[in-house]
DNA sequence: CCTCACTGCATTTTT
DNA sequence: TGCAGTGAGG
């Protein structure tokens, strides 16, 4: 092989490796694209090739910079790297984005509206805020429901369209209104002196604009590595651009087939336009798998196969062909848990060590997992759902902690001034806020408002506790460290001491709780870290980053099992609905990405994989029938263990029920029973004319049958169409499903914004 | 001003 | 199903 030389297989850092990822790896220069598969040794050849640029090309570490999604990540880079190289790491620059982001606007932030002294916003921030901007402008947020003009704002600020910009986008009167918000709710950031998570990219994109900085970086990082490439927005996307301009060794991996961030702004173009952007790039494709059986590997290329936008590659494995794909359909949620805790008891008969990963679409199935668990006392550990820092306690005690370090921060003010209750309702705090001197802080309301002696009683006489608290925590903060000021403010607030005055069960968890965090600020205080930092963290934290690869049993959505392996993996709740996701159905754009997190499921599973569905399923306290998830059908026969056979499954599983249609046990309408009775009438008749549907080699032929639920019937009106509801007004057909009695538009109207619409009753009209 | 109870509504996925 | 937002009563 040209470029790989036979000397250089013997080098340690080349030690296992294949010969793409040797040539990967000791690519110095000039921009490179590696398309890693999963499961390709991918990390392994970036902390090598980081190494190799280190020990064999001279790099100082100060001159390599390495982009990753998540703290775990980063951190497992750095440890790989610094087993492999000889010299200390601390000046090489291994972060997320985010947290590169925080540090440039710590260093650089006094050019940003919000200074260098700024919080983060974790999103129940921003809705908070959000809620006052809408109350403000007198928005109802019956239309402008907060979480989803936060992120239709989201998708701007991740397009790099600050307010002003955004307008030539904002053509409807909807969306012009969120544009107000938008540009309101950009004011209450600056006046609070608080970036949300989208500003830490946004802002540090616009400083690199400035040719000063970008050339003092760009200079600086002569290496820059981006992981997971196939994940970045357009900030994101902008940013390694303008610090990769000067050198060009800008190394990218990622897999286009494993892009499942859509939805956050993610642009499977950066990745598929790599070689537009830089001409002379070159490209490996890493596509041994060293993780999982043939077996495996073949669902899952044939899945992905379903998709266009591909650069192309293929999965194989010399891990021999290993265990068929089991397919588990149960009658009904509950069921389908404990078949999959039963399967988990086997394997643990036998194998007391297997590591066992439980995946699912969305957190709230892992609800009816946990239970069963509980039932047969299995211990499991759960990731993501409520996180730790946010919950209600935790984000009390935080409220104090960022008012100390950011005194402009209205919001954690809010909550801290009565967390414990001090009397404080919403006419003192309107009081208080009116008395913020213009630009000054809201502790300095207060105060003005004490001498002026314009509270009274309990208010007075608590209020001047609480500020009295804050004049003293900066000396405290000074004299004490970081453990020291959280104990000292969980005592002088009063806090821990109304949680012990409870004495209910409750509150004893909250304290541990809060013990937790006290444990955590110490240990983070003797690493160095600083108050502001601490804070910085902790928002930055995510789910993923809580992974313990040690845990036995595992249960996670898809998303943060993403880059993670495990022997035996159970993929549950492959139904319609469900997974392909009811939102992500409507658009083939959305369809594909359910594709590929489910490519990204199956490739999770070094041994077996156990997919399993339910016919029946309590989904938000509803009884709910739903079909087989259609990416059943791309899964090769030759690689399951039992075919599917389809039509009898469907038959049982309720096929020509209306999916989305609910029943309520004998109320009004028909009964679960009576039902299914007309379901099977229903499939009866279909099996008397048809030939038998059970044949197992055939049925992958009999496809394309008519998926009534995702294409619109004939004679529905396509997506574009302009309507007018005698209720909303004036809208515009987004999506339609169902058919028949069930045809259901998604209207994005001008004034209401979006709603579901059942054709049958919505009398829409179609507007000339 | 706080607490409790009721109702109505919503579930993707996360740095 | 469960949470969040609202309204009545203490």
């Amino acid at each position: 092989m040209p470029g790989d030389a036979p000397d250089l297989s013997d080098h340690p850092l080349m030690k296992h490796l294949n010969a793409p990822q040797r040539e990967a790896v000791c690519h110095a220069h000039g921009p490179l694209l590696i398309l890693a598969g999963a499961g390709s040794g991918k990390t392994t050849v970036i902390t090598r090739r980081i190494a190799w640029l280190i020990e064999e090309e001279g790099v100082h570490p100060g001159s390599i910079l390495a982009m990753t999604f998540t703290n775990k990540a980063a951190e497992e880079m750095r440890d790989r790297v610094q087993r492999l190289v000889s010299v200390p790491l601390e000046q090489l620059w291994v972060s997320t984005f985010h947290s590169f982001c925080t540090r440039i606007l710590r260093r650089e932030g006094d050019r940003t509206p919000v200074g260098r002294d700024f919080v983060i916003f974790d999103p129940s921030d921003q809705k908070s805020l959000m809620k006052q901007v809408l109350a403000e402008l007198h928005l109802p947020e019956k239309q402008f429901h907060p979480r989803k003009v936060l992120e239709v704002i989201s998708d701007f600020k991740n397009r790099c369209l600050l307010p002003e910009e955004a307008r030539e986008e904002a053509l409807d009167p909807w969306t012009r209104k969120v544009l107000e918000a938008y540009d309101l709710y950009q004011k209450g950031l600056r006046s609070h002196r608080a970036c949300d998570f989208d500003d830490l990219l946004l802002y540090t994109e616009r400083l690199f604009r400035e040719p000063a900085l970008q050339t003092a970086y760009g200079d600086r990082f002569k290496f820059i590595l981006v992981d997971e490439y196939q994940d970045t927005n357009r900030a994101q996307y902008l940013l390694v651009q303008h610090l990769a301009r000067r050198h060009h060794n800008l190394c990218v991996v990622g897999d286009e087939d494993q892009s499942i961030y859509g939805w956050r702004g993610a642009d499977i173009r950066n990745i598929l336009d790599f070689q537009r952007d830089f001409p002379e790039a070159v490209q490996i494709k890493l596509e041994q798998n060293y993780r999982s059986t043939q077996r495996i590997l073949d669902a899952a290329s044939s899945v992905i196969a379903n998709n266009s936008q591909r650069l192309g590659k293929t999965l194989w494995s010399d891990l021999g062909h290993g265990e068929s794909i089991v397919f588990k359909l149960t009658d009904e949620g509950r069921l389908e848990a404990e078949w999959v805790v039963q399967r988990i008891l086997e394997l643990r008969a036998t194998d007391a060590e297997a590591k066992v990963a439980v995946l699912y679409r969305a957190n709230w199935q892992s609800r009816q997992l946990e239970e069963a668990l509980r039932a047969r006392n299995l211990p499991y550990r759960l990731v993501g759902g409520v996180k730790f820092y946010e919950r209600q306690e935790v984000k009390d005690l935080i409220s104090y902690l960022r008012l100390v370090s950011n005194p402009f921060d209205l919001v954690s003010f809010r909550r801290c001034v009565n967390a414990p209750s001090r009397g404080v309702g919403p006419t003192t705090l309107a009081k208080i806020e009116g008395a913020i001197p213009e630009g000054g802080t809201a502790l300095e309301g207060l105060a003005d408002l004490l001498r002026r002696g314009e509270l009274k009683g309990r208010a007075q006489r608590e209020m001047g506790r609480f500020l009295e608290l804050f004049r003293r925590a900066a000396g405290e903060r000074e004299a004490q460290g970081l453990a020291g000021l959280v104990r000292w403010v969980l005592q002088e607030s009063g806090y821990l001491q109304s949680l012990e005055d409870e004495g209910t069960l409750e509150a004893e968890g909250r304290i541990r709780n809060l013990e937790e965090f006290l444990s955590a600020a110490a240990e983070a205080e003797s690493l160095g870290v600083r108050l502001s930092e601490f804070l910085d963290r902790i928002t930055l934290a995510a789910d993923a980053d809580q992974v313990e690869e040690s845990a036995h049993l595992s249960l996670m959505t898809i998303h943060c099992a993403k880059g993670l392996e495990f022997p035996y993996v159970f993929v549950v709740g492959m139904e319609e609905d469900v997974f392909p996701n009811r939102n992500a159905r409507e658009t083939p754009e959305g369809l594909e990405e359910e594709r590929r997190l489910f490519y990204v499921a199956i490739t999770r599973a070094q041994r077996r994989l156990t997919l399993t569905a339910a016919r029946r399923r309590r989904i938000m306290g509803t009884e709910m029938l739903g079909m087989p998830s259609r990416f059943l059908r791309e899964i090769p026969a030759e690689a399951l263990q039992a075919p599917i056979r389809w039509g009898t499954e469907l038959y049982q599983a309720g096929e020509g029920v209306r999916p989305g249609s609910s029943f309520t046990r004998g109320a009004g309408g028909a009964s679960v029973a009576t039902e299914l009775q007309r379901i099977r009438g229903f499939f009866d008749r279909v099996r008397a004319q048809a030939e038998e549907p059970a044949d197992p080699s055939g049925h992958r032929d009999e496809q394309p049958e008519p998926e009534p639920e995702s294409r619109p019937a004939a004679g529905a009106w396509p997506g574009g169409t302009r309507v007018r509801s005698p209720r909303f007004g004036r809208g515009i057909i987004v999506a339609s499903s169902g058919s028949g009695d069930g045809l259901t538009y998604t209207v994005r109207f001008a004034e209401a914004g979006e709603k579901r619409i059942v054709a049958r009753f919505g009398m829409l009209e179609k507007e000339g």
